[in-house]
DNA sequence: AAATATAAAGTAATACATCAGTTACCGCGT
DNA sequence: ACGCGGTAACTGATGTATTACTTTATATTT
């Protein structure tokens, strides 16, 4: 439980890069000791979302530049065998829970903000399980869950309903070529998008020692007027 | 410490998977608690080496048949765009390190195969690294440490070297198409030597024990009819 | 004389050990 | 074959030690 609520406050971007996280701190919000916390802390930070300087603390980690282009480079590669597999592999049923997710698309009103990045994370991951390749679909789920918090701060999502529909439709004819392509161009709207807007924000606070040591424990939204550092 | 030897030896095959990982036998191994112990268990199962049954006990990780086919496939396309890649951004002190790596593969004598694995990693990771993508390289570097047992395992390895020379020289050429069909039949009889080697072991002494009771990770189904290998 | 750098001491956080408790598994008996 | 009890393992708590960071004081340099 604590691993897995910690590891949503990460992903989704209410613990900034670069914050501390006390275990003692954490322990009393958990109501545990703080073995479980360090044990959740340690999961978390092989999956390279919490750094651990030892002696020192547990820390969001940062993340440079250069790491988010090649995770974004990564992702285009993931993304397009998995979508070009797919387009062979994918079942009726599958083609249907695509649909559904894909109509739970509601507007983007900031409350539901979060919701949305679930279900664009949902569809991409459907869409790799579709491939028949587990090992795929949680590769790139993983690295999903650490570029979400970009996605969330640059609000990208805007126009990705109708490529998705297209994507949909692709796999639906079976035609490999053009889900490629809409994957592709969609991939490559969401990597600009991300580095023009996190490159926008470099200047003002993005290596930080954060002042108000704000820490709630469960279902914090991320409001428009946060801060998201990249680190 | 713990953790990097805890690691390796299920990597090199030294632990048998299913094998039991006791604890309190593990601390005393190292003269420590079992504090320790546990996280590098922790960590260790994030990574898809160990698993975790909760109020029961630590064991190595079993793997289907279709895990593992799904491993070699995300591996060939990974592979395949390491080269590519790597085919347009080597550096000349790159194909220098790698020559070094590649001159250092000696016979097959026995004792002599663990190192000849490391260096097999050694030659991979360093493609993946001349990619210029370091995520990508990690990815593929965590890729083969739970790929490397089953190499040992099916002595993989004996014709590598004269593909090994080839692709050097498709690089330093800055030739991506010759690259990637080198490493394509490569990464392809790498595997149907482990899925051969695999599914004739399978047999004799692949489950130490209960076939009945399997234990996967992210709480997939065992299938009647598939093939746990090994241990 | 003032400012900065360095060193030492104190504080705070993690890491590890020990202990208590709960649970699952195995064997025995019915 | 089913159920019950015992044992052994993991899980979580508490206490202790080690380490890193911070602050302060002193000395040196400008």
């Amino acid at each position: 439980m604590i691993y897995k609520d910690l590891r949503r406050s990460i992903i989704v971007g209410h613990r900034k890069p670069g914050e501390r996280l006390d275990l003692d701190v954490l322990a009393k919000g958990y109501g545990t000791s703080v073995t479980p916390v360090r044990d959740a802390l340690q999961m978390i930070s092989q999956e390279g979302l919490v750094t651990i300087k030892p002696r020192s603390g547990y820390f969001v980690t940062r993340v440079t530049l250069k790491q988010l282009d090649d995770m974004l480079k990564l992702r285009e590669i993931l993304e397009l065998a998995s979508v070009e597999l797919a387009s062979e592999k994918i079942t009726e049923e599958q083609l249907d829970q695509l649909e559904h997710v894909h109509a739970g698309y509601t507007g983007e009103d900031d409350e539901s903000y979060d919701r949305y990045m679930d279900e664009n994370r949902h569809f991409h991951y459907l869409i790799a399980q579709s491939s028949g390749n587990q090992e795929l679909a949680e590769t790139l789920g993983r690295l999903h869950d650490r570029l979400v918090r970009f996605m969330v701060m640059c609000r990208v999502g805007a126009t990705l309903e109708s490529r998705h529909a297209l994507i949909i439709e692709a796999l639906r004819k079976g035609d490999a070529t053009v889900a490629r392509q809409v994957m592709l161009n969609e991939v490559d709207e969401t990597r600009e998008t991300i580095l023009e807007g996190v490159i926008q924000e470099s200047g003002s606070s993005w290596h930080l020692k954060v002042p108000d040591k704000k820490i709630t424990m469960f279902g914090e939204k991320a409001l428009p007027g946060d801060v998201i550092c990249p680190g």
